[in-house]
DNA sequence: TGTACATCAGTGAACGCGCGTTCACTGATGTAC
DNA sequence: TGTACATCAGTGAACGCGCGTTCACTGATGTAC
């Protein structure tokens, strides 16, 4: 949890790390409050309900994520001109990444949101919902510009490829957290960056 | 949901629904019993406390859950004696369930708790974290016995490749919620399937 | 530079409903002798 | 077979606290002229 810049952010801040440990219902207005050292009246002038809340924390949240990972593949770009390498590189680099994390990866919120839509208006579920379609956008254009070069060994649809990066992470973040050890997520994403290798490669 | 035969099934049918939908803090004890048509004294007669019901619910989908894990992989293992070919065949089963699902797969209660581990007192957390460690453990069994024959083409560790098992299926259900697509979930199977043939099949 | 007004970032008090939990009680069924 | 008692599966009423939300107001800072 960054520190913050304003009460505004304070709020979020606060309310991202109770709503990953607790869910969306099980967080109070008054919780946060008394954490942020601030009035519920104060509270309502940031944000004109709990919903708008919601869409504020999911909105920050995928924006940091998205600046995150244009980060780190561009840098892999930067290190090898081959679609293939670069990417098995951003892949490296995302896991040591997530294994520098010292309490482990704080959860996703576009997990929570799955999981709990019916606390959520249409609004925050349509959010939800692009943000997935986003990365997979993102990984399939990667996928095919490598496909174009090295033919896959195994007869898969690249979408579902790409769909399981982002599934690695997300699988990863909740056995990370139910078992209780930080290790997990980064091993997963290691793992993920093996099977890239071995359906892309040419014959060893 | 199947129907219940007891009041106290029907409670945990209905429970066990919302808490998938809203979240555990999300899900009130009115909802529930108007849904079961009870007083809520009837309620606290059959569960002590919400703790106590969150402690049930998770018990009872952990015990279905190996059930049908059971039945998957036994019927896979009569179909086929080569450990490797039967673990594959044990998957494309696993995904064919899956995609039979009308609705999809109706979440995963590990992933609930996972994601609102404050919210439940330290029994549940514990039974959270062992199911995990026993499907680890399960899956870690049969790709001993498929290594010992195959040996692996890529240097992975085969506890990861067995916590991948778990977490495809997690992280799978996560997208397919919230992308709205419920094949999303076979399709990751089946593709956790495609690496597991790569990744012990002698070359081709 | 002084005055008038607008905006920003909140405060304080009150609202009513819903929440999880308790407690004394009850009618139907089962068991012992 | 009849009676006494125990257990099962609840009911009904009340509890107090916490919840999200509203509304009139306020002091500090910014802007126009």
């Amino acid at each position: 949890m960054a520190k913050a810049q304003s009460k505004r952010e304070l709020i979020l801040d606060i309310a991202e790390a109770s709503v990953l440990s607790k869910g969306f219902g099980g967080t109070s207005i008054d919780e946060i409050i008394s954490a942020a050292d601030i009035t519920k009246s104060g509270f309502f002038y940031h944000f004109r309900d709990k919903n708008q809340l919601a869409r504020a924390l999911l909105q920050r949240y995928l924006d940091t994520e998205n600046a995150i990972l244009d980060d780190i593949f561009d840098r892999a770009r930067d290190l090898h001109g081959d679609p293939l390498h670069s990417f098995l590189i951003g892949l490296k680099l995302f896991a040591e990444l997530m294994e520098d994390l010292p309490n482990g990866h704080p959860g996703c919120l576009v997990a929570t949101v799955a999981y709990s839509e019916r606390m959520f208006d249409q609004e925050v579920r349509d959010l939800n919902r692009q943000a997935i379609l986003t990365w997979r956008e993102r990984f399939l254009g990667v996928l095919k510009e490598i496909a174009a070069i090295y033919p896959p060994r195994d007869d898969v649809d690249l979408m579902t490829v790409a769909d399981m990066i982002t599934g690695t992470v997300e699988g990863g973040i909740v056995l990370s957290r139910a078992v209780g050890e930080t290790a997990v997520l980064p091993q997963q994403i290691v793992l993920l960056r093996s099977y890239i290798r071995l359906l892309f490669s040419p014959a060893l």
